[in-house]
DNA sequence: GGTATCTTTGAGTGATCGCTCAATGATAAA
DNA sequence: TTTATCATTGAGCGATCACTCAAAGATACC
């Protein structure tokens, strides 16, 4: 009865969050979602209403992606503490040809962006973050858990440092395109969490 | 022979300085511009050339101001790691009513904001953050010279160590309106620059 | 093939963008 | 007071903004 959609919306809600990524709101016009899409205004405006709808989408699939990459750190270690430090050294890592460069955090951009005009995007984008830090917390928490880190750590207050060190890993990482001195930041806030590491029983 | 300039100059880069920091430049607009400074367009264009080079006026103010307040505490102190430690607690004092909030640092904004698509500002603002890092390196040189901190460390990775730290401390600043957590973290950080005082000679 | 249903198309909408310039206003020198 | 000089004015410029909708295209069912 009704027609398959012959473009890939996932492809095209991949394009749209890396344009708005890197350019950010404002600067992005439509004529750029047009070519980024490979779509007609009417259309862009029939999948996702408006751009607006677009964004928060795409802020949407980016923070379940940040989530994702979270976890998938989380498995691949037995402990939580090695785990989060990998996590933080990962946005130090120089550019590899293909691969996406590391960027200062979408949420963030957006964050500081989104003014008082859009209350929408900036309150959405703060939920996320705070979401995120709420995952870094439930880490910290289990760490305590394991035994891995003190008791007397406040697991909120190291979340709260944990995602300022990455925040600025990542701006670091995106104004000098991933180099030597970004590796050795993220790597000396790496090192900050390992600290925490409880020597001995 | 010539009239006097009615508007006060310094004034009116002021509050596009404001503007221009809390929207942005692609959210600000000429009436947003008009209204703030209580100019007609054509004296705008007259007396700044244009929207860009306005906003450039505006980034270097924003930066001789920023040299100037670390001078001023660098002077306020005899020991250079406590003026630092102090200069980073600054960014996390609650905001009072009247003062200029605490906000994300107006250069790491428009590094952020301005893309491939306007170069100049980018490179300004880097430029700008540059030349601020190179001061805390020359900060913890200092230090090294009246022995406050050790030789081992090296001085320019201390100074991108200590910008990362303040620019995720006004981060979290701008989004929490300069909370508990804020002034927690500052003073995490200002605890770290402290740490590097040698103990004892 | 015929018809119904839904998507895509892209020229065009009014609004707003950054910006201009001929006209006007205000002062200082003559 | 007259005149020269420059700043201010604000209507309006072409371009671009986000967005719309009547027409055309493409498939599924009969």
């Amino acid at each position: 009865m009704q027609r398959a959609t012959p473009y890939d919306r996932n492809q095209a809600l991949k394009a749209a969050q890396d344009l708005f990524w890197r350019k950010g709101y404002h600067a992005t016009s439509l004529k750029d979602l047009e070519a980024a899409l490979n779509m007609k205004p009417g259309s862009i405006y029939a999948a996702f209403k408006s751009k607006h709808a677009l964004y928060l989408n795409c802020l949407e699939r980016y923070f379940d992606e940040a989530v994702q990459a979270l976890d998938e750190r989380l498995a691949a270690s037995p402990s939580v503490l090695d785990a989060l430090a990998d996590f933080v050294r990962g946005f130090g890592k120089e550019h590899l040809a293909g691969e996406t460069p590391v960027r200062a955090c979408m949420l963030v951009k957006t964050a500081l962006e989104a003014t008082e005009d859009e209350p929408e995007l900036r309150d959405r984008a703060q939920a996320y973050l705070r979401r995120m830090r709420e995952a870094f917390e439930a880490c910290f928490r289990k760490a305590q858990d394991t035994g891995e880190i003190s008791e007397d750590h406040d697991p909120a207050q190291l979340a709260v440092n944990l995602q300022a060190d990455i925040t600025s890993i990542r701006i670091e990482a995106q104004q000098t395109g991933g180099s030597m001195t970004t590796a050795w930041l993220a790597n000396r806030k790496a090192q900050d969490v390992l600290a925490l590491r409880q020597t001995a029983q």
